[in-house]
DNA sequence: CACCAGGAATGTA
DNA sequence: TACATTCATGGT
């Protein structure tokens, strides 16, 4: 158990992503910011729904609308339940605008019925992510990212970019996400915070590569 | 008009 | 467990 294939990769890839990209920079400095203002826990838990499926840019859009309506928070979030429409109207940028206000509106909720995010943060970590798993609208990425991203445990975040780094790397060949997020995780000190910059100098070092499109702000 | 974007849920073998 | 299909939408 002590040695695990792939092992010694991960942790030279570690070492060679932050050698070369540095601290996560751009859209990352919210999520990789340490230590978290409340609120922008909460934003992350929005921007881990609105993200799915759709680019970044776009969901920055519907952040700014939430914000600009004074929405962009758990409460916020909750007090649209009963004009969903408006609420989807505003992150309409994000895409999916139906079925992401329900589940933001499902989300809101369920961290409402636990006690917040700050009760959340003090939570078994393995019966979190259960109780995450067990929502609409949340899958093992999206529970992972609001585990690791916006309440600091150390729940490394599976995606498509870590899928094809590993296969290109030569670390795996494995998809599946449970072996995957278990591999990393016994490769990496165990600490929240390495989990953050990991998975994004990770996506940040797919971006990166290939086609340099015309870079905006 | 086709395709991409940081998925999730459900069905099938 | 591994694929395939469906869902469902803005931006380019």
């Amino acid at each position: 158990m002590t040695n695990i294939k792939g092992g010694n990769k991960i942790r030279e890839l570690y070492k060679r992503l932050r050698k070369k990209h540095g601290q996560p920079a751009g859209q990352w400095r919210l999520w990789c910011k340490r230590p978290k203002k409340l609120c922008e826990r909460e934003e992350v838990i929005i921007g881990s729904i609105l993200t799915q499926n759709t680019n970044w840019r776009n969901v920055a859009k519907a952040m700014e609308e939430l914000k600009k309506q004074g929405r962009c928070s758990l409460v916020g979030i909750r007090q649209m339940g009963r004009n969903r429409a408006r609420l989807g109207q505003m992150i309409r940028a994000a895409g999916f605008y139906n079925t992401k206000s329900k589940y933001l509106l499902e989300i809101a909720k369920f961290f409402e019925e636990i006690g917040g995010v700050k009760k959340a943060m003090r939570m078994d970590m393995a019966d979190l992510r259960k109780m995450l798993l067990a929502q609409k609208g949340v899958g093992p990425e999206t529970a992972d990212s609001i585990l690791n991203y916006a309440l600091d445990m150390p729940s490394f975040v599976i995606d498509e970019y870590t899928r094809r780094i590993v296969r290109k790397e030569k670390i795996s060949r494995s998809r599946e996400y449970g072996f995957l997020k278990k591999l990393f995780e016994k490769n990496i000190k165990k600490d929240f915070a390495g989990y953050q910059d990991v998975h994004a100098l990770i996506v940040i070092a797919n971006k990166t590569k290939g086609k340099d499109r015309t870079n905006k702000t």
